[in-house]
DNA sequence: CGCTAAGCGGCACTCGGTGCCACCCGCCAG
DNA sequence: CTGGCGGGTGGCACCGAGTGCCGCTTAGCG
């Protein structure tokens, strides 16, 4: 097993069992067999531990955004999400995991949102391309913000459902784009 | 001038000058006249001298939504929003230093969602309680993210028109809200 | 005049994060 | 076989943020 994921696997471990704060770099890096000096060569932080894979979405969104057609940036975006955000059985329960410590640990959400602001950005260029409008313009802006915005309730709400399955999710996903797509009025 | 305004706003004033990273707290305290730990008794985190003030805005900004009238929550949001965010003139430079700061320093934007995590759910609250459904439901929750999300966008949109006045503040929260009441397809 | 209580701030400590450097290893050229 | 060479490793010393402790000053009051 390579070190990353080990560190990363024995991390989440520890996490779970004493907390995120009341576990120090020196514990993850000997739990893991490596020197702290090396945990830091793996992960530029402690939160990046938890947080590891969670932007290597945004490529993932990005082509993924180019691959859909028509010029509803709605439908782009829940067909981008969807066929991004599919996950075997097996990896679940590590994902509830992860979306516990981020929802728990506030410094860990902050930590998130910074990751989302690519995908805002991604999601307002898509925007304002199908638009044939500027990426700058406050429309665009506004609907990406308020995506990411909803796929953190979706996430969310998946995680408060402790039974929930993929399926659940893509459910939820479909709901919260409904919702943006027919606006609150 | 009292101890914590007078560091706020040499701090503004230093991380301006030198950047946030670059600024101890020594200095902080120092340039205020105070020592370090006394620093620490007006502000728990270097971070909080920045955001200080923002996040009273919720106290406000929860009284303003339960004097809104009607089932529509995103008029009483467009409205609390207005009534709440009503600057004065002589306010708007340290509002846009501070913006700034916000948008710049990773750390800071980080830090500030989590104080809008407040904002979130007093929305989600009061959306849930104008529909008539649980506060917990994915379309309460999906809409009180996306309007904290919407400001963000419109704070960003006021923030890069170097000249935009109070009133242009006001146009750009109208523009937003109006996205989000009619949906973006 | 003495007592008390509250704000102040020095000191020492923990912990996250970084720069530097010595070390160990496998690899390749001579 | 030997002598360099390069990458991964991790010890060490350092910095800055944040905290607990405690002694000091000072203002207020009986």
């Amino acid at each position: 097993m390579p070190v990353a994921q080990r560190l990363e696997h024995v991390a989440l471990e520890l996490f779970a069992a004493q907390g995120f704060d009341e576990t120090t770099v020196d514990e993850l890096a000997s739990a893991g067999g490596v020197g702290r000096r090396t945990f830091f060569r793996y992960f530029p932080t402690k939160l990046d531990v938890v947080l590891g894979e969670l932007d290597e979405g945004l490529a993932g969104l990005v082509h993924a955004l180019g691959e859909q057609p028509g010029n509803d940036p709605v439908a782009a975006a829940r067909a981008a999400f969807l066929s991004v955000n599919r996950y075997a059985d097996a990896e679940l329960p590590a994902l509830r995991r992860r979306l516990g410590l981020i929802e728990d640990v506030p410094e860990l959400a902050a930590r998130a949102t910074v990751r989302y602001r690519g995908w805002e950005s991604a999601l307002a260029v898509d925007a304002a391309r199908r638009w044939d409008v500027d990426a700058a313009s406050l429309r665009a802006q506004v609907f990406g913000r308020a995506v990411v915005a909803a796929m953190r309730a979706v996430f969310s709400a998946w995680h408060a459902r402790p039974e929930a399955d993929a399926d659940a999710l893509g459910a939820l996903v479909d709901e919260a784009f409904d919702a943006l797509a027919r606006g609150f009025s």
